[in-house]
DNA sequence: AAGAGGCCCTGATAGC
DNA sequence: TGCTATCAGGGCCTCT
């Protein structure tokens, strides 16, 4: 599911129900996930209060008032809810909470505040959620990332002095969050069409102005992801239970043999396997 | 040292 | 209906 604009979308959620609310406990449903979750995190989450919400790559970050973090990563498949105290008339003794959209299965982390709960499930246990103890820490393990597509750092000479003597394709680099961070599969797709690069071609071959397009639509293919709730393969909702509207916009991605949309092209969308991932990309304008 | 490939895990779907 | 195979939006590790 979560590519940046997901990872955004849910962000928004988290900051408009939990920021400066009290954890009052912490249940670990199932602790396997990427990591397994011990014990003491459930007990050091205990009567924090969540001071800060932002997202960083395909992460979001949680501050909590004693100066530690929680970075939380949805993998492939990790989603997260909300569930709010029902109407007083609705409550029952035994279930207190109660929503019809919660998944049954793989509900692994539960997290309880005073007014309701916020649930992380994940089936295929790619996520993640990790305590880091300090500022120190937090920036430490996002040594490694590269820039986001919106970060002033990702100009053409930050493009030059990383691609231009790679072989490494350029839809590789765009997936490799050392280079770029928070572009995914999906989006690495939708970025070479726009750009018309075919993305088999080899970085060091791009031109200059190539990478001026490269820098342009990430920026804008992401930001009207954003805009339009993110994409819906499969499960992705919001924390709501809503889904993203974005997948209607796609242009390649998952639309095998279907016809190109660029006006007055008349190539067909083509289906690739390149490093286990699926590649999509028009034959004809995609040079 | 860069780059390709395998692998972690479950579920949805397609094909027989 | 029920089996098996294939494919998923990520990212780390290992091997060449």
């Amino acid at each position: 599911m979560p590519e940046l604009p997901e990872v955004e979308i849910v962000k928004q959620s988290l900051q408009k129900n939990i920021k400066h609310k009290i954890i009052k406990k912490v249940i670990i449903n199932n602790p396997n996930l990427r990591f397994k979750i011990n014990d003491s995190f459930a007990s050091n989450l205990k009567n924090k209060k969540i001071d800060l919400i932002r997202r960083l790559s395909k992460y979001i970050i949680l501050g909590l008032n004693n100066g530690s973090f929680v970075i939380l990563h949805l993998g492939m498949s990790g989603t997260i809810h909300i569930v709010k105290k029902g109407r007083k008339n609705k409550i029952t003794n035994s279930s207190f909470y109660s929503s019809p959209l919660l998944p049954k299965k793989h509900n692994h982390i539960i997290i309880i505040f005073d007014k309701f709960k916020i649930i992380f499930n994940d089936p295929r246990r790619f996520g993640f959620l990790k305590m880091l103890s300090s500022k120190r820490e937090l920036k430490s393990f996002f040594s490694n990332y590269g820039p986001e597509p919106f970060d002033k750092k990702f100009d053409i000479n930050y493009l030059k002095n990383k691609l231009s003597k790679k072989t490494k394709n350029i839809k590789n680099y765009l997936l490799d969050q050392k280079f770029v961070s928070g572009i995914g599969n999906i989006y690495a797709n939708e970025i070479l069409f726009f750009c018309k690069i075919k993305p088999f071609t080899q970085s060091r071959k791009l031109k200059i102005d190539q990478y001026k397009n490269i820098i342009f639509y990430s920026k804008k293919v992401l930001t009207h992801a954003i805009k339009k709730g993110g994409s819906s393969i499969q499960n992705f909702k919001n924390i709501d239970g809503n889904k993203g509207l974005f997948q209607d916009n796609f242009k390649v991605y998952q639309r095998e043999n279907l016809k190109c949309l660029r006006k007055k092209c008349s190539g067909i969308i083509k289906k690739k396997m390149v490093t286990n991932r699926s590649v999509f990309y028009c034959n004809i304008c995609q040079k």
